[in-house]
DNA sequence: AACTATTTATAAGA
DNA sequence: TTCTTATAAATAGTT
């Protein structure tokens, strides 16, 4: 849509590509915010800049609202929270942790002063809390989806049970209490009640 | 962009509306999937349907690093919502607490030890600790009984499913109608929805 | 930051 | 739903 057609990749020289980063960046954010308006959905986009900085916009409902859907939607990769949770969530604060490696770690703890050691506390503290605050809002999450999970399956569950009882004067003697087996492992009905 | 100029404004027409969001939902993703290549950013879009169905990309990074991002420039709220937290984990001590105050509210505040106080906090630490450790451990073991719980439905429902497969042939046709009508809730295929 | 020649996205129609 | 196409909108290069 200009003056000549563009290759899609990086763009080598850097004030156009910084020009570019500009218009590109504020028309993607106006089109999040028509696609909202004209469909009445939510939309959140967040744009980080090669150099770091962030720009983020959101329509419709707020961003941690968002933010907090997109994590019930995935709370199943909450499995194994503790350890890809920790992990993830303690790398943007290597610096943080390499400081104090090298602060501590190095013999002349002498030098080290009490204003410098109560600031790192505070920071590693805040890190700490946004770690926290953090895991539980994704088990929070995951609790909310398995619990609508749970809903769902039972009402299914019971759609199939009710379409049974209507069958039942068909069928032979079959006991229908606990069969584990799983040898009906196949077919799946093609037409059923669905789940809505 | 397309035969009439239209206004920026709901799109009463719900089949219409539904064409223009699968549309320019596309494109937004493809305007951010562009955006990030050209001048090497990252981007995340999350659009939610009026319907509540998750729609999300990500380029450069993937979704959890830019939210993490997101949430790190935010952290002030974080901050806020994690002292919401420890107010509410230290209300199971209420003696503790209130050991607290009969000490450091009473005038003679001078009459307060260093000693007492470095030991009271101690306490506090500990208190928190075991608070936090306990909220954790109980989340756990409620999302491990939801998961127990979701897979014996699932079996429930598999077999309860293959007894009906069983009895398919024996039943007449569906009216083919049905299944228009609520498909704009949820556009989950007339088969079985498996939650995966 | 404006300007426009072009390309691109898309609204309506099939 | 998918494709087609006339037209609106976005934007690349320029000033």
């Amino acid at each position: 849509m200009g003056r000549r057609k563009i290759e899609i990749k990086r763009i080598e020289n850097k004030s156009s590509r910084q020009v570019t980063f500009s218009k590109r960046r504020s028309g993607l954010i106006d089109k999040a915010r028509q696609l909202s308006i004209l469909c009445e959905s939510s939309i959140a986009v967040v744009v980080v800049s090669a150099s770091g900085k962030l720009y983020n916009s959101s329509s419709g409902e707020d961003m941690s609202q968002i933010i907090e859907r997109y994590d019930i939607q995935h709370a199943d990769e909450l499995k194994a929270l503790d350890l890809a949770e920790k992990t993830r969530n303690y790398l943007p604060h290597k610096e943080l942790l390499e400081m104090v490696q090298s602060k501590l770690v190095e013999p002349n703890v002498d030098n080290v002063s009490v204003d410098f050691l109560i600031s790192l506390e505070e920071q590693l503290a805040t890190a700490l809390s946004i770690s926290r605050a953090r895991k539980t809002e994704l088990m929070i999450a995951s609790v909310k989806s398995l619990q609508e999970k749970e809903m769902l399956l039972r009402e299914e569950n019971h759609v199939l049970a009710s379409q049974m009882g209507k069958n039942t004067f068909m069928e032979t003697e079959d006991d229908p209490g606990t069969s584990s087996e799983n040898s009906s492992r196949n077919q799946t009905p093609e037409t059923l009640p669905l789940l809505k």
